[in-house]
DNA sequence: CGTATAACTTAGCATTCCTGAA
DNA sequence: TTCAGGAATGCTAAGTTATACG
């Protein structure tokens, strides 16, 4: 089944998808399908010379397979993709140090590119950036260029620079015609390496590609900002596929470092990267089988957690008052990601990585006690940089036993000390449902702020609220666009200019009811309606104008993508749609359409979380 | 059983694509 | 038809969780 189809509303696509994702090789068709709560059934049709049979087949995804730690059976691929070889600059282009003109070796020269690429950006005015890039480009050097070039100062990348933005300029300019063999190429190479064979069906790649070479960019204040990341060979790069496939050739005159076959792991290939010395793997895109079915997984672990959250509640509230300190901490702590979704904030190691917690690892200096605060009694102020450096701000009012304990807790340390000292993530993981009370919760709020009888646009309104609301209380922020404060100011234009076309065009109404009034002609009372309908078009264009500024200002800093994407259970969105006619093509693109077909298959609108 | 690290998910920013208003 | 600006997609960093290991 090769149904790439773009015709989103044919609902049979999915069915299609569905069925490609059952693990059959007949050509079938669906004629029903069936899920319970563990258990996904669909009634086939096969469809084979000469004979026809009916046949039920059971998908169970949560038991089966994985209770040999086996992923898969069969695996074929063609191994990654690599990005081009560097191409040295022109000869009139050159590097200049201390003012003078400076041909570099071609390794070198890479490394200079990477920073004359970045030359506009911000980070490149950081010192950490400068001096990390700067002893790793000298790692790269020749003896003799090391010896000349030892102060970054010095070190100009002007004309480098101007080179590389008038190389985009020009392929910003290039005719639709080379534009279109470019993307046609692309295209090819996808086909080519962006799919595999797992267990005899074709599947896609997330990230087919080695990364390429370059500047390694942190989040936040990153120690290592500016470090060269270097150029992956086929020599680092390890290799996964079953033992009977064809394995992927490595690029011609090269060696892979290994080829294994461990069917225990999901991942392609993997190589280990020079900044952090983490492992970076080739894995399946989310729309597959693979990633489809875990995903399903920690929705229904979810599930039943629900049946399970208020004895969950109970026991931290218990704990608040317990002997051990331990004990109180770990209440605390459940209570506090239960009530605000916070991640659970593993160790990491200082120095490696921008100082940034959970809430295991919390800092006396990341809250702030009010007995009182704006008329709230027993007030928590946090502040503290979260993943990827996203500054947390929040004043929670909180029950007054947590407020108890966390003035204890704080007693006699000082404020780089850990707030929970005895406890760590992995005493959770036991009891192993940190996460999804969160997801519990994020779910209900969702649900509940849904509801009938509404237009289609409302419907989509109020789901966007709903998702918006999720997103704040996760805390999932984006910086303003640098475009923001510009489009905004462009659209305040637009109302403006609207309002007085509007203003205007109430004027012209007036004058010709009078002018009506005085001579009663068939042309002025035609000129009339003509003029009512204008004020009546600008009144709308006006009113849209000025809810998309709202709903822009709203969203300003808001990132809704990631709990749409990882958090919210699709089967609810699904069931939603289903039972207010939405078509779900308002709510999910196509990517999202693709990663989330499970839940389009399988759910029905009485589907209930 | 505790810890280290491999494996895998979640996350925001950058780039590209597409759409709808002028 | 053009082009600004928003949506979609791509990329890879930064988390969490599972697993291996002593």
């Amino acid at each position: 089944n090769n149904n790439n189809n773009n015709n989103n509303n044919n609902k049979n696509s999915y069915r299609n998808n569905g069925f490609h994702r059952c693990a059959l090789s007949y050509t079938v068709s669906v004629l029903s399908i069936a899920c319970g709560s563990t258990t996904a059934g669909i009634l086939l049709r096969y469809t084979q010379p000469g004979q026809q049979v009916h046949k039920i087949c059971f998908g169970r995804w949560e038991e089966g397979r994985s209770q040999d730690g086996k992923k898969w059976k069969t695996l074929e691929h063609k191994g990654p993709l690599f990005p081009p070889e560097y191409e040295p600059l022109p000869q009139d282009v050159s590097f200049y140090y201390n003012g003078k003109p400076l041909r570099l070796s071609i390794v070198a020269e890479e490394v200079a590119t990477f920073y004359a690429k970045m030359l506009d950006h911000e980070y490149t005015s950081k010192e950490i950036f400068q001096k990390n890039f700067f002893t790793d480009w000298r790692e790269e050097m020749t003896a003799e260029e090391r010896d000349l070039i030892c102060e970054f100062s010095k070190c100009d990348f002007g004309e480098m620079h101007r080179y590389f933005v008038e190389q985009s300029e020009k392929k910003k300019d290039m005719s639709k015609e080379e534009k279109e063999v470019i993307r046609e190429q692309d295209i090819l190479l996808l086909c080519e390496y962006g799919y595999c064979l797992l267990d005899g069906h074709k599947e896609k790649i997330g990230n087919f590609r080695v990364e390429p070479p370059g500047l390694f960019r942190g989040r936040g204040e990153h120690p290592k900002m500016g470090k060269l990341k270097k150029r992956i060979l086929p020599e680092d790069i390890i290799i996964n596929c079953s033992n009977d496939s064809k394995t992927p050739e490595p690029p011609k005159g090269h060696k892979w470092k290994e080829v294994r076959h461990d069917d225990t792991v999901t991942w392609l290939a993997s190589w280990v990267e020079n900044v952090q010395g983490s492992i970076k793997y080739i894995m399946l895109n989310p729309s597959s089988k693979l990633k489809g079915e875990k995903d399903w997984q920690k929705y229904e672990i979810a599930r039943k957690l629900k049946l399970k959250v208020e004895t969950i509640r109970k026991e931290y509230e218990r704990d608040w008052k317990s002997k051990e300190m331990k004990k109180r901490q770990k209440g605390v702590a459940v209570y506090f990601i239960d009530k605000l979704a916070l991640r659970a904030g593993n160790e990491k190691e200082e120095g490696e990585t921008a100082d940034t917690v959970g809430c295991c690892s919390l800092r006396v200096e990341h809250i702030t006690l009010h007995k009182e605060l704006d008329g709230q009694e027993c007030v928590v102020e946090f502040d503290f940089l979260g993943k990827d450096s996203i500054r947390y701000y929040n004043k929670v009012p909180v029950d007054k036993r947590v407020f108890k304990n966390l003035k204890l807790f704080m007693e006699n340390k000082n404020p780089e000390d850990d707030l929970f000292d005895r406890i760590n993530v992995s005493m959770f993981l036991l009891n192993n449902y940190l996460l999804f009370c969160n997801q519990l919760l994020l779910l209900n709020m969702f649900a509940s702020l849904l509801s009938a009888n509404m237009t289609l646009e409302e419907k989509l309104l109020s789901y966007n609220r709903a998702n918006r609301a999720v997103a704040i209380l996760c805390n999932h922020q984006r910086t303003a666009p640098k475009t923001f404060e510009k489009s905004m100011q462009n659209l305040q234009q637009k109302i403006e200019l609207k309002q007085k076309q509007l203003d205007e065009a109430k004027a012209e109404l007036k004058k010709a009811k009078s002018d009506y009034r005085e001579s009663k002609t068939e042309k002025l009372k035609r000129l009339v309606e003509q003029k009512e309908k204008m004020v009546k078009r600008l009144q709308e264009q006006l009113k849209k104008l000025q809810l998309q500024m709202t709903d822009r200002e709203e969203n300003k800093v808001i990132a809704l993508g990631t709990s749409k994407l990882n958090y919210l259970d699709p089967r609810i969105s699904v069931a939603w749609c289903k039972k207010f006619d939405v078509p779900i093509e308002k709510i999910y693109n196509k990517t999202q359409r693709d990663k989330f077909a499970w839940a389009i298959d399988m759910t029905n609108e009485d589907f209930e979380f």
